[in-house]
DNA sequence: TGTACATCAGTGAACGCGCGTTCACTGATGTAC
DNA sequence: TGTACATCAGTGAACGCGCGTTCACTGATGTAC
C-alpha cells in the first residue's frame, strides 16, 4: 500500500519540454483540489504526481510560490469557462442567468477543491495580486444589465451583480464547508434568490 | 529580529495546572486567526507562544488534532457570544436583526482569522463533528420568527434563516478573501439584504 | 555520409529546517505521619 | 514542629519524516562542419 510506483514516465522529446509545465500545473490544480488548500500543496508532491524529480520543477518555475500562483490561475480559467459556456446555452438573459447559476453551483460542488481555492482561500504569495475572476464577473454583469433593461428596472447593475455574487458564494461556500447541516435544496435557493432580487422574467412579475 | 525571547513564564502553582489548557487554547486561536489556517497551526508554535515546551501540551491534549479541535470550539464560543450580545441591545426584532447583522460583519472583518476558521475552512480532524454554530443560528431563527409574525408573513422562517445566513456569509467571506475588489459598502449591502428579503419594519413597508 | 559538440530534459545526493511524538527526567510543593 | 514522600507542572534530548532548495551531473538528440 502507498507504493511509490512512479508511472514510468517517458521524457518529452527535445523542444517539447514546455509540456512538462502544463503537466505540473494540472497536477498542482488536482492536488490543491483534493486537499482543499493551496499552501499545503508541496512542490515535491506535485513533482511526484507527474513522475518527475523535484528539481525538474525549477526548470519551469522560480520557486514553490510561483508554481502555486500559476496553478491558481489555471483554476480561474476552468471556472470562467464553465460559467461562460452555460450562459451561452440560454436564449433569454433570464434563462442564461438561471443556467449560469446552476453552473456556478455545479462547479462549486463538483469541483469543490478548485472552488475553494478560488473563493475560500486567501492566497498570500509574493507577487500574486490577481483579483476576483474578472471574466466570469463581466459575463454576470452584462446579463444583469440585459435583465434590468427588459424589466424597465433602474437599479444599479453593479450593485445587483454584487448582491447576486455574494449570495451565490455564500450558498455554495456554506454548503461546501458544512455539508452535514440541514440546508434547503439548490433549486429552492436559486428560486428564492431570483425572486428576492426581482430577476424573474417580466410575464411572471405581472400578477403581483 | 525574530528572537526566541521566551517570555519568562512562571509555572502555575500546584492545582492550577489546568489554566495552561486555557492559555494553550487562547494561543492556538490567536495563531489560527493570524495565519488563517487551522491545519497550518503547529503544536510547537502554540507551545512556543505560551512559553512552554512542546511536551507540556501533551499533558492537556491527546495530540495535535485534539488541540486544534478544542481551539476551534473556542472560536465558536467567541462568535456566538458577540452575536448574542449585539442582538440583546435591540428593542425590536428588526433592530436586533440589524444589530446582529452589523455584529456579524464586524466580527468577520475584525476577527477575520477566527471567522475564516469557523466558516471558510473545512476541518477534517478525526472525531471532530461539530456542526455549524448552533447557538448563533438559533438566535437568528428566533429573531426571524418574531419579525415574520409582526409582518403577518407566512414564509417558512427556517428557509428565510438559510437565506439570511448564506447571504451574510457570502458578503463577508468574499470581502475577506478579496479585499481589493470593488464592493459596495457594508450598510448598503445590509440594507439591500433586508429589503430584498422583506425583513424591514412594517411601517416602512406601507408606502410600497 | 560521419562525427564533434552544444543543447535540452531532466536526475540524484545532500543541506538545514520545523514538524509530531516519545521517553526518561527534574524540581518544587502540599500532605501524612 | 520536622521530615519523608507522593504528586504535580512541567523539561530536554532524541527519533524519523517531509519539506524547499542547491549543486554538480547525465545521457539522449538535433545541428554544424
Amino acid at each position: 500500500m502507498t507504493e511509490t510506483s512512479v508511472p514510468t514516465r517517458r521524457r518529452y522529446a527535445r523542444g517539447e519540454g514546455d509540456r512538462l509545465r502544463v503537466d505540473l500545473l494540472d497536477a498542482a490544480a488536482e492536488l490543491m483540489a483534493e486537499t482543499g488548500t493551496v499552501e499545503g500543496t508541496s512542490l515535491r508532491a506535485v513533482a511526484r504526481r507527474v513522475g518527475v524529480s523535484p528539481t525538474a520543477v525549477y526548470k519551469h518555475f522560480d520557486d514553490h510560490g510561483q508554481l502555486l500562483a500559476a496553478a491558481t490561475d489555471h483554476c480561474w480559467t476552468n471556472f470562467s469557462t464553465a460559467l461562460a459556456e452555460a450562459a451561452e446555452r440560454g436564449d433569454t438573459p433570464f434563462e442564461a442567468f438561471r443556467l449560469m447559476g446552476e453552473a456556478y453551483v455545479r462547479f462549486a460542488l463538483e469541483q469543490q477543491g478548485q472552488y475553494r481555492i478560488l473563493f475560500s482561500n486567501r492566497i498570500h504569495i509574493e507577487g500574486y495580486e490577481k483579483s476576483i475572476g474578472e471574466t466570469a464577473y463581466e459575463g454576470l454583469y452584462e446579463l444583469i444589465v440585459k435583465m434590468l433593461t427588459e424589466l424597465d428596472d433602474d437599479r444599479d447593475p453593479w450593485f445587483v451583480a454584487a448582491q447576486v455574487h455574494t449570495w451565490m458564494h455564500g450558498i455554495v461556500d456554506l454548503w461546501g464547508n458544512h455539508p452535514s447541516a440541514d440546508w434547503p435544496s439548490v433549486p429552492a435557493m436559486l428560486d428564492g434568490l431570483s425572486t428576492a432580487l426581482r430577476l424573474t422574467p417580466p410575464d411572471l412579475d405581472a400578477p403581483d
